[in-house]
DNA sequence: TAATTAAAGACAACAAGAGTCTTTAATATC
DNA sequence: GATATTAAAGACTCTTGTTGTCTTTAATTA
């Protein structure tokens, strides 16, 4: 019971992205090169990203990946969803309608899903800024 | 991202073990038949539930598994946690102290984490309970 | 002593995660 | 149009973890 690597890179290049001055593609060799990655295998999970409307592509030279520009503002979870998909934590084993355990379970899910979905991920950009300027001082 | 089957297994157990008469020890053939496993397969399951100290075996004729005496009103988290172990949901890739992503990640981990610690096996029984009151009704 | 039952360990089958390599398709520049 | 560049897709491998099974050993009761 772990989230995989993916979402791990997944999540780091988001905010790189992020970061990322408007309008510039990044090639997923930049990309790789900073997470210490194979390009084919982020490449993979880039895709999943793109996919889910994330981040947008384009091949060719001065192609590459930058976010999407009708993206809007995603949190956590948008990001955790597009790598690991939405299947529950919890099902169960018994099928009758109704199982409390499953019940019990699913509620303790959607109180960790809730904090992910509020978490955007345009609040830890702020929250790297806010440390850099109390460092300063 | 998932938790096991195993887990499924041993909360439908302990809440088996907890509708027991007090002192009536149940042997493994009894409770996997219940599930429809392996006796050989539950048991091992059930070795792990001893160890944690949620129930307690006995060998030889006569012997079997009780919920453990000086139990304390196990949570789903209890057993859960003797199943899948510890270890944290998410670690950050990339080793820098204080990955902001890491700290939120590990916040929502905490959310479930708590409902999963407030949730006792025993209030599922109490649950059970009111329904079938409410229906007798 | 014999029957019963849990514990432990070796083993196998399968699935998922993590990653590589190769081919194909799209795009920009000359 | 030719060439270089770059993402997408698919086949493949390697490793790890889950889900079991089977066999042997140890403890307990009658």
């Amino acid at each position: 019971m772990k989230y995989s690597n993916a979402t791990n890179y997944a999540l780091h290049t988001m905010l790189h992205l992020m970061r990322e001055p408007n309008e510039n593609a990044v090639g997923v060799q930049e990309l790789a090169e900073m997470q210490k990655l194979s390009p084919t295998y982020l490449s993979k999970i880039l895709t999943k990203l793109t996919k889910a409307g994330l981040i947008e592509s384009a091949p060719g030279a001065k192609g590459g990946y930058k976010l999407a520009r009708n993206q809007n503002d995603p949190s956590f979870y948008d990001v955790i969803k597009a790598i690991e998909g939405e299947a529950n934590l919890f099902d169960c084993t018994i099928h009758h309608e109704g199982c409390l355990i499953e019940k019990t379970m699913r509620q303790a899910e959607e109180n960790m899903k809730r904090e992910l979905q509020g978490k955007r991920l345009s609040d830890l950009i702020k929250e790297v800024e806010q440390h850099k300027k109390a460092q300063r001082r």
